[in-house]
DNA sequence: TCAAAAGTGTTCTGTTTACACCCATGG
DNA sequence: CCATGGGTGTAAACAGAACACTTTTGA
């Protein structure tokens, strides 16, 4: 390959060597991760099935800032390592789960994010099956827990302005569990000016949640049903075998609604496929146990 | 606020003012804009309507690394800006646009992306009506220039091995003007384990283009088919009035489908709202106008 | 016996797809 | 006149929502 130079008279060999990445001022990078599974509750009795609940896995901060609150789990890209790796291995040191299910989310760039330094994080989101789930999360010496997550829409408004109009939406978010809770609520605004759509989210409230950690989270919830809806993503919260009923059950948690049992059936058999196993939950007709159908993972449109 | 002290008897104040980000090695971060518009060709005939294309704006590198080949628009996060702040900063210098539509991507963070130093990069998308366009990237110092982009899938492999399968497409990027030819082969690869998916992107050749820029394209132009499936997107590539089969040829562009006009109305009229505005294009009967029905900005499934 | 869940069938409705047809224009 | 696009109608196939009903179990 021929030398070109720049208009400094510099080969690209020259050029690397000068290159300085110190003489800018720089951000940092993070990555934190939502690490969501899918729990059961106790047996009321025994017949009735346990009711499943969203949880989602937090740290509590050892240090400043934000001392003594709840923060995702995540820490410092290192240098050699790419960004999903990070993630990884947070991931891994943390709840001690691999060949986990792992999707970027977003990237949040805001200045003053962190009154440390100037911080920027790719938040990337997990689902783990609770039942293959190491527990050592729960008595690690970082202080992670899981904690049911609630997220709720409570007010909705559309305000017209002279440029268009601006839908603003008031999340409330949950987070408890036997010890702790925790709350936020986040605004999220769709700013429409003419045909151009922009959306803003904004922490009104954060009660020991750290850092802006609370919008993260929503953001996430919102990503998961999405992608519940539309690609097969549910499969990594529950077992290999699992019944239709069970499956169903953690689509209604994710999705906030409920579904009616026939027409799930009806749309889900396409994706999954019978075994000839059955368990008996109790006092009623045994459930036939059923797997994913593996030609089915990269459809779309499941629920 | 009580004074919370870390474990090693430090206030936050005092945490703070010891922190030295400079301790730790750390990433450059970027951003990368994929600026898209849809632009009219020759009118072949004086009845035939002019041929649309979909171009993608890239700019001649003046510098090492990777001098002459062509990149995105972007550059380095000032520590005063946001992520986005800094994508519409880069895009305001090249393209001389604002209240433009804009919408991040992805984070690329592979360890070698550059050669300068580690470069993480967040790669928005960004949409703009060429007729509106101010043809300033047009001759700009920095040789900005649009290109005709197509992206065809010409080889895809499902490849079952013991843990599950992987499915490989190969892709043909294109970009292509009157001066320059700029081609890439990319390899997406499915990789299913179990009822895990992972998606890895591999630039296979890039011939003019600098960087990792070929997957980060790849990528977008996926994306862009996405969102115009599912969102009402593509108002922003086209003028405030339109009419329903300029509209049409907009979506076939991006999708790369042919559509039935019928069928394409029906589902398109509870978006628009018709105005009693009319164009002649030639040796056929005039078409009405239609501007986009503000309300339905944020509605799902459009196309 | 009976509450709880497993599992199936039917009806109504709206959406998607494919195709056929007529209308208006200007060189 | 007629190629080209503007614009509408219709029938078949499919997907969604709502609801009603039967079956099986274990304390």
């Amino acid at each position: 390959m021929e030398q070109k130079l720049n208009k400094d008279g510099l080969t690209e060999e020259e050029f690397l060597k000068a290159y300085d990445p110190n003489k800018f001022e720089r951000p940092s990078v993070t990555v934190d991760i939502l690490v969501f599974t899918v729990a059961d509750g106790e047996k009321e009795n025994y017949r009735k099935l346990p009711k499943k609940t969203l949880k989602l896995l937090m740290i509590k901060r050892g240090n400043h800032p934000d001392i003594g609150k709840w923060a995702l789990p995540g820490g410092f890209v290192n240098m050699d390592e790419s960004l999903e790796e990070a993630a990884l291995r947070e991931l891994k040191e943390e709840t001690n789960v691999d060949n986990i299910y792992m999707e970027q989310l977003y990237t949040w760039g805001d200045v003053d994010r962190d009154k440390r330094t100037r911080i920027i994080t790719t938040s990337y989101m997990s689902l783990v099956d609770s039942s293959t789930l190491n527990v050592k999360a729960d008595d690690d010496a970082d202080d992670a827990k899981w904690f049911a997550v609630s997220c709720k829409c409570y007010e909705e408004n559309k305000i017209p302005n002279e440029k268009g109009y601006v839908v603003e939406r008031f999340f409330n978010l949950n987070l408890e569990n036997e010890e702790d809770k925790l709350s936020a609520v986040v605004k999220v605004s769709k700013i429409i000016e003419g045909k151009v759509a922009k959306i803003k989210r904004e922490i009104l409230e954060s009660d020991g949640i750290a850092f802006d950690h609370a919008k993260i989270i929503v953001y996430g919830i919102e990503r998961l049903k999405e992608q519940a809806k539309n690609t097969g993503i549910v499969f990594n919260l529950i077992p290999e075998l699992f019944t239709l009923t069970e499956l169903q059950q953690v689509y209604e948690v994710i999705l906030g609604t409920r579904l009616l049992k026939a027409n799930f059936r009806r749309k889900i058999l396409n994706v999954v496929v019978e075994t000839d196993k059955y368990v008996k939950n109790g006092g009623h007709r045994p459930s036939k146990l059923y797997m994913l159908n593996p030609d089915y993972i990269d459809s779309k449109d499941i629920y």
